[in-house]
DNA sequence: TTGAAAGCGCTAACAT
DNA sequence: ATGTTAGCGCTTTCAA
């Protein structure tokens, strides 16, 4: 591996010159910056992270913590941070929170305290107190996205809002007997989300003055199969069969799509649904939606972290935590209900 | 941050000792070894990787390499490394190729050459001639999987005999008139996975004595829209109807699943469907398919770069390159052809 | 604008 | 088994 003193002889400055040259810290003459930038081309050099690092303090790298990989939400969110961050020259280390006890303490212990990072983005996950400590601790700049957590800064979609819009929609289409799959109604410990998207449902009912029906409430699991089977028993009752289904996540308004069809009725001519987070496979299913836009939230939260690292003051996080946008996207499963 | 002074002065011993002690290189007596981790436990010491990197050359961290972050299989063997890397106390930097030329180039160029990582996994990327030299020049071991490339060691699954398999699970159901959805049969430049599993598809019904149909195979993009319009050209056509669907892909065999029904073909009494690769949703939809794993794919790519790591000459990936196992799943979408 | 030199916090010879 | 010490390759004062 080529080394900086190499550059220095070959442009015939010291290394300090190079150093500032390439870094753009401090001020270097245009001519010596060109004679420095093509001797390291010609050269093949690249700064040797760990030793700048170790030198500066900072490492140009940030890490990531989530706790799935292979889930759409969270890996279309990364897709998001990891080519905001490349685009400016940072690497990204991953710290995927195993359900192991011992491993997910190491996290918090070990991993995150190498000093490798000089920023983390924590994508949705349910802290513990100890945890927003430690991540607090590192005296670092931390971005969480969509958390419900209080002493972080968080990049967040109003789910309220979110569930609500939707709801609104199949109201605006006429809809009274509209089901909800996803949370169920008495379920109201802060299980963020699934809470949250129940309340908009119920708050657009209100709003409209149509009552909530307990008997339209199915629990599901926010999977497709969660979705399916949810929407099975609810259609498979004998009772007045609801006109709409509102499922709380794409993928389970997809499963209630499938078991619509399986049971032979027409969506939307028979039965509207409306999901909510703008998946991948809600364009093939032409299933409305409100599409939340993961790809672009990990973007602004790679932004928000690189703004407050690269800032003035550096380390603090500027302005109040933005709201997300969010879109209603309609397609082709929900429809105006005929009398 | 504590550094490793306190604690050495906090234990009683020398930098050196306790270097010795928490990295367990050299020896160190029993005591000594409790009183350093005892000491580095109460002050709360962690390593500094930019430190310790620089002194050592070796920086506890490997990269990845892929060309898609949001894509079911890559972030499922992506998961499968995260998990086998953290269990060793390794960290993960992840290098997402972008389809951008110049951002592409600057990860050979750039990222990968800053001596941030101590080997390389590549996941299943068509990599230029020119970038498996550049990947070869760090000089650190690099593991790919299922790549197409002579010059890597390759971690890969036998595409033609997965093909096969699922091929002769259909003719053993007696299955003679077989659509193949992937590629196209005179598309033969080395796509790599379309070609191998259209070989392996040929090669199966040639065994059998089984005639190929031209007027059976359909073109299709791997994704579950691809698989749903191709299926739909395949049976929308006069000519006679297959009994059978060999999708290439398990996104496509869903499509083409659906695309079935939707013309009012049962699966598996009037058509029997069947895929590749173990897709997560194949379960809900209760597709029969050739497991590839590739959770276990990323962990036996993790575990092979780390025993190159460790191992005495370190660096020298030994033995050849593994065949990775695949396994049929008969779920019930093929069944037995009825006369 | 540039250079000299003192570290950054560790590890690994080399001694003992 | 342990300590001393010389770097690892940069960045950043400080001085010129």
């Amino acid at each position: 591996m080529v080394s900086i003193d190499e550059v220095a002889r070959f442009a015939g400055v010291s290394t300090a010159t190079v150093s500032r040259a390439l870094s753009g810290r401090g001020h270097v003459s245009d001519s010596t910056r060109a004679r420095v930038e093509s001797a390291a081309r010609s050269l093949g050099y690249v700064v040797s992270s760990s030793a700048s690092s170790l030198a500066s303090g900072r490492t140009r790298n940030i890490g990531v913590l989530l706790p799935y990989l292979d889930s759409w939400f969270f890996s279309t969110v990364l897709s998001g941070i990891a080519s905001a961050l490349m685009r400016r020259g940072y690497d990204i280390t991953l710290y995927n929170l195993s359900a192991d006890r011992v491993q997910r303490a190491s996290v918090f212990e070990t991993f995150l305290r190498r000093q490798r990072v000089d920023g983390v983005i924590a994508i949705s996950i349910e802290l513990g107190a100890d945890e927003t400590g430690r991540l607090r601790e590192l005296d670092l700049p931390i971005v969480a996205i969509g958390g419900p957590n209080p002493r972080l800064f968080t990049l967040s979609v109003d789910q309220l809002a979110v569930a609500q819009l939707a709801t609104e929609h199949l109201i605006g289409l006429g809809h009274r007997a509209i089901a909800h799959i996803g949370a169920s109604p008495e379920f109201d410990i802060d299980f963020h989300i699934p809470t949250h998207r129940r309340q908009g449902f119920e708050q657009a009912l209100a709003d409209a003055g149509v009552p909530t029906r307990p008997d339209l409430y199915e629990p599901a699991d926010f999977t497709m199969d969660g979705g399916f089977r949810a929407a099975m028993r609810l259609l498979g009752r004998a009772a007045e069969r609801p006109t709409a289904i509102f499922a709380a996540s794409d993928e389970m308004a997809i499963g209630a799509l499938l078991a619509s069809r399986e049971l032979g009725h027409r969506v939307p001519e028979d039965i509207s649904v409306v999901g909510i987070d703008g998946h991948e496979l809600g364009e093939f299913f032409r299933l409305t939606t409100v599409d939340q836009f993961p790809l672009g939230q990990g973007e602004r939260a790679a932004d928000a972290i690189l703004d407050a690292l690269e800032a003035p003051r550096s380390g603090a996080l500027r302005e109040e935590p933005g709201q997300l946008p969010y879109e209603l996207i309609v397609r082709e499963t929900t429809a105006r209900l005929e009398p």
